[in-house]
DNA sequence: ATTAGCACTCTATTATGGTGAGTGCTAATA
DNA sequence: TATTAGCACTCACCATAATAGAGTGCTAAT
């Protein structure tokens, strides 16, 4: 499905219209805004051919076309492969008070906000998920006699804690000596390996500890979970500001998708496989049932792997190239950051 | 202010109308609705005293009477002094999944969620404050040589983490040394204590220690601290579903608020002073600026003191009985399982 | 004091016609 | 052969008008 120079022309130029107006365009109005050399005669019949290969479409017989969802996949990966421009959100992006958070989901927070100020859509991001990530503390808190907290840390500076209740009374003594044992015993292993060691001591020690390496085993498991917890949204109203969502109905679906993080987790994490920006397009989704909404998203590492998920949602009719530039320019900044607070967990 | 006996029930068989139907009510099927052995002409009359004192309105003049804010007002200040009737939402109650969260941010979500769910408005829970909470337990670990995890606990099992980096390097076994010195020196005290006596002892040791105690301070504020991260809100969607704000423009400008949870929290802060429900109606809370808008708040206590605040934001006409209910019961739930944390964090 | 009756008011709904942007087709043109 | 001018036709959109119906306020009778 290749097309003619011109063509390609008139077809761009269509979808620049539609997306900047978000008004369909017809063969006049399109003659004299952009300067073809052709009649509004021949764009008639350009059009027509752009629409008999599905590319436009009509709303109705009197109408302008609008670009079709294979239309903006034409668009887009045309933009993607020849996006060597200049930023022309440079400055926006330098005026944009950047990430800082100390903690991890602070940052996460702080990264969905950012996307969705520059973007103006819905900015979403996935907590860092690491395997591979290492093990660097874990502390033990005796609050009551047979209530302990947990608290397990990584590498990078993730905390996860744990209110626990065991079957027996156990000193803070006999738990700072555990946790002793367990740092020597897990030091500078990865997440994964911590998991499988703690299984093999399990069947070594069938003691007290039990309990304890138990749910330590599962603070090492939801510390790097993935659940509702971490998914985070930002500026979900910045969606409501365009006219395509002026629908009452759409607005609750929409919101109701948002509040599903737990779909919303699934979704990202399936969609983003390779390395790079990705684009989904109104319908290519399947999972987002919502009508009329196009994903732009990217992978951000910690270190040299891919740890997560960060994009944003928002109107098939978005300005493409700068959202997608936001979103790679966000996903690099993130990576920028988690790299470093890993280089600081592992030196000695 | 007083009202006759008749005109009470008059007035509160409008709100009740209005409340369930949404519908503006006319005199001839008020008359043959409810059995006031009056007629409607007589209705009429008392429907125009009640709108000549304040209470009632009209949207134009030949549509029947809705609640003014103040008509809610009375209303509720009836329903609340005489709430002694059986639970009428207690099945569903049942019926819900409790709160079951081990970390205490868990838990505040999961109260927003559950408020949401059975009030059909979005639920709002501030997360605890407890200047009074008790020290626990400090403990520092060493990154690379000059980056330091901060990790304060609480006895409620609050766990507040902060990454700083010194100016100088120190050993994980100078950090240990110091962990301890700081368990025993601040054990048992209140929060505020803990940073009277940090204060004091930064004076007396001007040393390295210095900035792990300034931090450590920084950390004890956090702990109990007051911005966004500390308002959860849940079920926001739910506000969604009814009809008056089926309207764009409304919608926009809830989001909008409700992304503002720092002006929420001061909102919510300072609207409940005293024990108890308390329902805002309408315009009668200057903060929050969208039209058509109640809130019905209360506090929850951990232990003995009162330590945050939830509540539920819905459209001016809600099901107040219910929802009062809701409100009053998760309140106490959260007191309640609070309650137990703090326990187990007090006893040895 | 209450009620029946009636004229009046105002919204919501439906019907109607005009307007204009845009198309598709045909015939003329380079 | 590709392009263009011209023209009839379509259809959403808007404003206006007409109608129906719910509800009121007032007056006079009970």
């Amino acid at each position: 499905m290749d097309l003619d120079e011109r063509n390609k022309k008139v077809l761009q130029a269509v979808i620049d219209s539609y997306i900047s107006t978000g008004a369909p365009i017809g063969s006049n109005v399109l003659c004299k805004r952009y300067d073809f050399g052709l009649s509004s005669a021949t764009l008639r019949n350009i059009m027509a051919e752009l629409e008999e290969m599905g590319f436009l479409s009509h709303p109705h017989t009197s109408a302008g076309r609008i670009p079709t969802d294979q239309g903006y996949r034409y668009y887009i990966d045309g933009l993607i492969s020849t996006s060597n421009d200049v930023d022309e959100i440079d400055g926006q992006i330098r005026q944009t008070p950047s990430l800082q958070g100390n903690d991890v989901k602070e940052l996460m927070a702080e990264a969905s906000q950012f996307l969705a100020t520059l973007s103006h859509c819905a900015g979403v991001v996935v907590a860092p998920n690491e395997p591979e990530g290492q093990y660097k503390h874990i502390e033990f808190v005796r609050l009551r006699g047979r209530d302990v907290l947990i608290i397990f840390v990584t590498a990078s500076g993730i905390v996860q804690n744990k209110l626990i209740e065991l079957d027996e009374k156990i000193s803070q003594h006999e738990l700072n000596y555990f946790s002793s044992f367990l740092d020597e015993e897990l030091e500078e292993r990865s997440l994964l390996e911590v998991r499988r060691r703690l299984v093999e001591q399990m069947q070594e020690h069938k003691l007290v500890f039990t309990r304890l390496m138990e749910e330590t085993y599962r603070a090492s498991q939801e510390v790097q979970g993935r659940d509702s917890e971490h998914v985070f949204i930002g500026g979900a109203s910045q969606i409501l500001e365009s006219p395509e969502f002026a629908n009452v109905d759409k607005m609750r679906a929409l919101f109701k998708a948002f509040e599903d993080k737990y779909k919303l987790l699934k979704l990202l994490d399936r969609s983003v496989t390779a390395e790079g920006i990705k684009v989904f397009i109104g319908s290519e989704n399947p999972y987002f049932e919502v009508q009329g909404c196009s994903m732009v998203v990217s992978n951000y590492q910690a270190g040299a792997n891919v740890v997560g998920t960060l994009g944003v949602i928002g109107p098939t009719r978005m300005q493409y190239k700068q959202v997608i530039q936001v979103v790679d320019y966000t996903a690099k900044l993130l990576s920028r950051l988690l790299g470093e607070r890993l280089q600081k967990g592992l030196e000695r």
